[in-house]
DNA sequence: TCTTGAATTTCGAGTCATCAAAATTCTAAT
DNA sequence: ATTAGAATTTTGATGACTCGAAATTCAAGA
């Protein structure tokens, strides 16, 4: 069995890999995610190598293997799946079910998991609109604009927010933008580096463009549900 | 923060305060319940004494110190709230909660246990009847006479089943002998180390010494709940 | 091409938890 | 009192993970 380091490497690596499929996954921003020396990362990468969970290029970075890339998914599927748990059955803040699903996803069986799988009825996201990936490991990864990005004016729903500090999961929630929610964007602010929205709700409310590109959305084409 | 290893080290050493009070708690009963070779624990437990978690008497055994004693509490005040949450929340077997806990109560925080006790309604026992410690860390240990010594035909409730092994839990089930149901002991015969039992459903019932003397049950004044 | 600064790797070392084998101590029976 | 046998401790070693400091490599600009 792999030990808990060992797992949060391959799910700190497969991270990066989606948020930058193609490149090379660098020593430096596992070292960063991780919270542990850069020499430390090329130690452990050598052994993960030698597991056959990922292809390591010295100076260049890694890459999952498709053993790593499932070992990955599932850490991936424990992690959100507890974290749905948490918010819906046990009843905690999202904005700290992060940190303990951080913990939990190492100690929890498979049957267990498959347990709450089924009393949350399969879920497909997470509380932050993360996809969960199957039993099988496959990850569906659909590709949403950001309120940086999106079309000015037109009904749009907030499908994820890709920022997972506590910090930032109230803000938005105080400022109404979990996923699910509807709004527009009333405007952009080149100078300002704002976005000013306009919720469903009637609110208004602006966002620093740091905060705008974190939150995914959905371009709804009528009034209907996309 | 203790390792998990030091807290299972704790917690197995006031299990066995709680069977034997007064007796030194020797090295190889510490062995034999975390499956180290005993000169592992010799190791291990010269480091528990230096964090002031025991007194180690050399070829005596270890007695908790109070501090040890409370981390000891805290752990199993985690792991039988848990079992009972995987029980009544989860919905998970109560033969298979046991190995489950012993994971989970080193991985989930302070705030999660908190929420589940009071999901759980602050219960004083787990599924198999043992005592939550209070989050102050005191534990309330009654004396439940066993099947093996409790005097004959007189009507019972059984109270506690003190082996927590998935086997033995599953005939317990089987038997009808969980915490909570009634009976009565017809008769024990002493060369054939049996005991004949009479639930309250009616069925008839037989069990050998061994598991006899791992049920305890509550004498009951009248008909009524004492 | 040369140089320089950032990223990475190498090297030496330390902690934690564990084991096996050998030595020691205790206990209980002779 | 002796002593055999069980329990325990000592000793030397290992694997997993980590660090800091020094050496190396790379990529980009002069």
């Amino acid at each position: 069995m792999p030990t808990s380091t060992v797992e949060d490497y391959v799910k700190h690596i497969l991270l990066e890999e989606q948020r930058q499929p193609e490149a090379l996954v660098p020593m430096g921003r596992i070292a960063a995610a991780l919270d542990v020396t850069p020499s430390t990362v090329t130690a452990m990468v050598k052994t993960l190598a030698d597991s056959g969970l990922v292809t390591y290029e010295p100076y260049g970075g890694v890459r999952l293997t498709p053993p790593g890339r499932k070992l990955a998914a599932h850490v991936q599927r424990r992690h959100r799946l507890l974290e749905l748990f948490l918010v819906q059955i046990v009843g905690l803040d999202w904005s700290e079910v992060h940190s303990e699903a951080e913990h939990l996803e190492h100690a929890v069986s498979e049957r267990l998991i498959d347990r709450i799988d089924e009393l949350l009825g399969h879920p497909s996201v997470d509380p932050h609109g993360d996809p969960i990936p199957s039993a099988a490991g496959v990850v569906r990864e659909p590709d949403f604009p950001t309120l940086l990005l999106c079309p000015l004016g037109a009904p749009l729903r907030v499908e994820r927010v890709s920022d997972q500090s506590a910090e930032f999961l109230r803000l938005v929630e105080r400022s109404g933008l979990v996923p699910g929610n509807g709004l527009s964007v009333e405007s952009r602010s080149e100078t300002a580096e704002t976005v000013r929205l306009r919720l469903d709700s009637g609110e208004e409310v602006s966002l620093g463009w740091r905060a705008a590109a974190k939150i995914l959305v959905q371009p709804l084409v009528a009034a209907g549900k996309a």
